[in-house]
DNA sequence: TGCTAATTTCATTTTTTTTTGAAAACTTTG
DNA sequence: CAAAGTTTTCAAAAAAAAATGAAATTAGCA
């Protein structure tokens, strides 16, 4: 018996196409990791987005293999990235979860709610940066004052540009 | 005597404004670790984005308290980045390092570098579903077809739009 | 309302990543 | 070409991040 794979539940085979799974699960799971999200997080995304049905927490747990925390945990944090969102399933009293496939949405919202914050307090550094300068060197003081110019150019940018970014994305 | 920082070194006060140099340190240390680099990456940058000179290998072991293991190999990644050259400095056999500020430059090698590569397997890996899809059952390899051509336009615009960004950006 | 299924939370364990420190490998120069 | 200074490498230690699992909480139902 080859590969006694973690994933394998009660679902039928003709509901999945497994190797499209592995390579879903693989692909996002690489995909999230660049974006600084756990391995689960992935994972869990990446089963969502091929299964032509709403999955419950149980179910994405026996098909992947991983503890209830971690799916738990991992909708979580998918849910607050609005990557995934819940479907009512009549006479099914668990919570059925669905992939949102609109990349565009995902990444406006990641932007928004990932990046621009740190943005923000960039700036707050940025300013006590300038309250520091001590003002005796005229000399080191214009050096420091261009760097400094140079971070402000650079938030700036990224504030402006990352929010437009997600407009620009026709896909 | 209050705060017996880690960061002090042999180099005279008129040198380097410390408390810009702490809050440099502070503001690359978190922008880098968004990046997915280590808080020593960070750390060095940080140092050399405020220093008036450029610094050798030991003075940057000194002036933050990190083991040289960890400044070799912060500036090994940073070089890789183009993010700090060295300079040659007459009469001292030492290494000094100098950091590159142009951003526009450092962030479009940072999406060369870190970001397309990935792009290419991501293509690679969506050729691979499209291999394994069944072929069966009509009704779930059009829904499988659909979901695999979202990635496709993910990663075409994505492969587009992430080094003319690095171009477009007038920073 | 009480019972049970479903979900969340969180202390503990496991895994992964980063740092350390010392030995090895270079490199310059006297 | 040897000796001293400099840098790299890498096994081991430390720190950080993620996963587990069981207890606590919440929510639906009879």
């Amino acid at each position: 018996m080859p590969h006694p794979s973690p994933i394998s539940g009660n679902q039928s085979v003709r509901e999945s196409n497994r190797d499209l799974e592995i390579e879903s699960i693989d692909f996002f799971v690489r995909m999230m990791s660049m974006l600084g999200m756990p391995r689960s997080v992935g994972e869990i995304y990446g089963l969502l987005y091929f299964s032509t049905t709403p999955l419950p927490m149980d179910q994405i747990v026996s098909r992947l293999g991983i503890s209830l925390g971690s799916a738990s945990q991992g909708l979580k944090t998918l849910r607050s990235l609005k990557a995934v969102r819940t479907s009512y399933v009549p006479g099914d009293r668990r919570d059925h979860y669905l992939a949102e496939t609109e990349f565009r949405r995902l990444f406006a919202n990641f932007i928004k709610e990932e990046i621009m914050p740190h943005m923000e307090s960039a700036k707050e550094r940025i300013e006590r940066m300038e309250d520091s300068l001590s003002g005796t060197d005229e000399q080191t003081d214009e050096f420091y004052q261009i760097r400094i110019e140079k971070l402000k150019k650079l938030t700036r940018a990224g504030g402006r540009l990352l929010p437009a970014l997600a407009g620009l994305l026709k896909f």
